[in-house]
DNA sequence: GGAATACGATACGCATCGTCTCGTAATTAC
DNA sequence: GTAATTACGAGACGATGCGTATCGTATTCC
């Protein structure tokens, strides 16, 4: 191995690019995003992009990977009442997918996740799986869901319903989130009730 | 209204064009569909194509509103026991997903719905859920659903199940649709209440 | 028989992709 | 300090696909 002579990799730039494909893919949709309006908006020559990544999907996925995409990065709280939890976090998820600014952003994820699997595997749309899931295994632990309550599927579940929500067009009906977590979550013992 | 003359649009090249599109969109995904590749495999010259349908997207579109992809074509049947109907729909649903020569088709028509709302709006999500409410409701008629159990959230959130297992890459688990309907489905009543 | 129109074919302009090649600046080896 | 190496911004380039325009031909109605 050689040792390496000349300059680094720069941070700034890989930083510009990613934050550019964000804004792009955010206002123009998944097809909508050129790589030349990546480039310009980083203040970045086209080839410093190619140099790093293979293709557009490539910049996408690593878009989600270095958590660009702030909807993702919520995780249900736990303040002892798995109901009141999921409940509020089902109505901000709502409320970014009927926002029509983040709602481009919403699609071209879900796009991006269709066209490179990378995407889907870098827990772009699995990763809220995982945090539903998480939190209902705490509240099964604490007796507020049935033992034999199948939490995969109910995170599964509740995240279809926003996936869902992405694809449609239109906006939600305001009692959305209560009417899924009723559904899904019928059986489930509030705090102070029990005993 | 000067009377029309001349010949009458060949519906022969038209169904060929969908049929093609079909077949493209199967094996190459949305974004590898290539106009000139529907228009060659149609046998059909490009502006034909183009004559009738405005872009990509509708042509996809109209593959849907046409039924030329079959997943969509089911709706459960009524054997008078919901859970059985379900349970042999959701299984059959999965195993179209997991079927590696379909699952391209499904999700292009994903990315289709994305990019084109108006393939979002001609039901190409939402018919399933439709299908899935009515039966449902036929079900709440006749004593096996709760009368206020919410059965538009509750078609949404099978619906949604279904399209993250579209998503995500790999095989589904082998008794994801019991537990899906098991979950979401709990308190419906066996209508021969055999044990 | 003549006019109108859809057809298959194909040429064209345009946009975007991804590659290649500059000159420049930064960083390390010696 | 100097030279070698390498990432950088900028932009030219060919390839590819989109959607339009224009043929001659075939079909259908007046």
């Amino acid at each position: 191995m050689a040792a390496r002579r000349g300059p680094k990799r720069s941070e700034a730039a890989r930083l510009a690019i990613l934050e550019a494909a964000a804004a792009e893919l955010s206002s123009h949709g998944y097809e909508g995003v050129r790589m030349e309006a990546i480039a310009a908006r980083a203040g970045v020559g086209k080839q410093t992009v190619y140099r790093w990544w293979p293709s557009k999907g490539a910049v996408i996925a690593d878009c989600l990977a270095e958590g660009m995409i702030p909807p993702l990065a919520y995780a249900p709280s736990d303040t002892g009442d798995v109901i009141a939890d999921i409940t509020r976090w089902v109505e901000e998820a709502i409320a970014l997918i009927d926002d029509d600014g983040r709602r481009g952003l919403m699609r071209g994820l879900l796009a991006a996740a269709l066209e490179s699997p990378a995407v889907a595997q870098a827990e772009a749309v699995s990763s809220p799986v995982a945090d539903l899931r998480a939190r209902f295994a705490a509240a099964q632990e604490a007796g507020q869901l049935r033992p034999d309550a199948d939490i995969d599927t109910l995170a599964v579940a509740i995240n279809g319903c926003l996936v869902l929500r992405v694809l449609e067009p239109g906006p939600s009906q305001p009692d959305a989130a209560q009417r899924i977590v009723r559904t899904l979550l019928p059986g489930a013992q509030p705090e102070a009730a029990s005993t």
